[in-house]
DNA sequence: ATGGGTGCAAAGACTTTGCACAGTT
DNA sequence: AACTGTGCAAAGTCTTTGCACCCAT
């Protein structure tokens, strides 16, 4: 698992669903679309709002219950910025790295090769498998800076 | 109501709470002191529960508002692990790493010299003011490896 | 004494659960 | 036909807020 260095074509929801002998329904392969096709930062209630556009009466606890599923079943990650609520995106090839600004909220991606060893040296030490990697940086950024200044 | 000695150096928690014409109350200090000396994965309520047993009337929403003070005087962080609810520590010297299982849910701490220059770069590139650095890694850890096997 | 802080209770936000019916296998 | 998944509503958990009294300044 830490050799292998990058996922093949996610496996499709019907294939890891059926593997599990979970039904496939309208309902879950609309949200796992989704989920995908977004740009991982949906929350939950944002994707029950996306989701009734397509299926007018699927209902927040349908959500909530798959979102749980995908997660047990690896098909999506949850992330935890420094807000109030959870975030999802479909698992990834590469792990993320978030920006997010104390101010204002805003959210962003990063990109720094950190991680060639951490994953494998930490595994190792602690005998751990290491499926996730998060690293989330928080500050103020420019605009909020000058906010400060301005109080 | 609590001692109005304090032999314990809250000097700094009191200048911060005074620079920002804040009271400084008997709960404020007891709980300031409460996190510096507990191991970094406390939470509201567990906060609240050792709160209680110096401080009999303190009330959960006490805990709570405090909590946030504390936090947008940058006396402590929250953390975010892959849980439903935030940890709190002590603002400290260096970042923290953590490492979360999946299984039964322990959070380690490791070390990692990863970041000598991730801030600086980072901070430059996206002109950000980076206060706080975040690193979780979720996985396996080796006893629930074993019971992932035994089903 | 004055105005911020606290306790209390009630409300709010987010998430989970019980149940009967619908839909997948 | 069997049984999992869904919608709905109600409950649960964590957190915030309004208000009157208290207490640090």
């Amino acid at each position: 698992m830490v050799g292998s260095a990058r996922p093949t074509k996610p496996a499709s929801a019907r294939q890891v669903l059926n593997s599990s002998s979970r039904r496939v329904t309208a309902q879950r392969t609309l949200l796992l679309d989704l989920i995908r096709h977004s740009d991982g930062h949906l929350d939950a209630e944002g994707l029950y709002r996306l989701a009734k556009e397509k299926h007018a009466r699927i209902n927040l606890s349908t959500v909530y219950r798959n979102l749980q599923l995908f997660k047990k079943l690896g098909l999506i990650e949850e992330r935890h910025f420094t807000e109030e609520h959870h975030h999802y995106e479909a698992k990834a090839t590469a792990e993320h790295q978030h920006l997010c600004c104390l101010g204002c909220g805003k959210v962003m991606e990063f990109d720094f090769h950190l991680t060639p060893n951490l994953k494998g040296k930490i595994g190792k030490e602690y005998d751990f498998d290491i499926t996730g990697v998060e690293v989330s940086l928080t500050g103020l950024c420019s605009d909020c800076r000058q906010d400060e200044k301005r109080k």
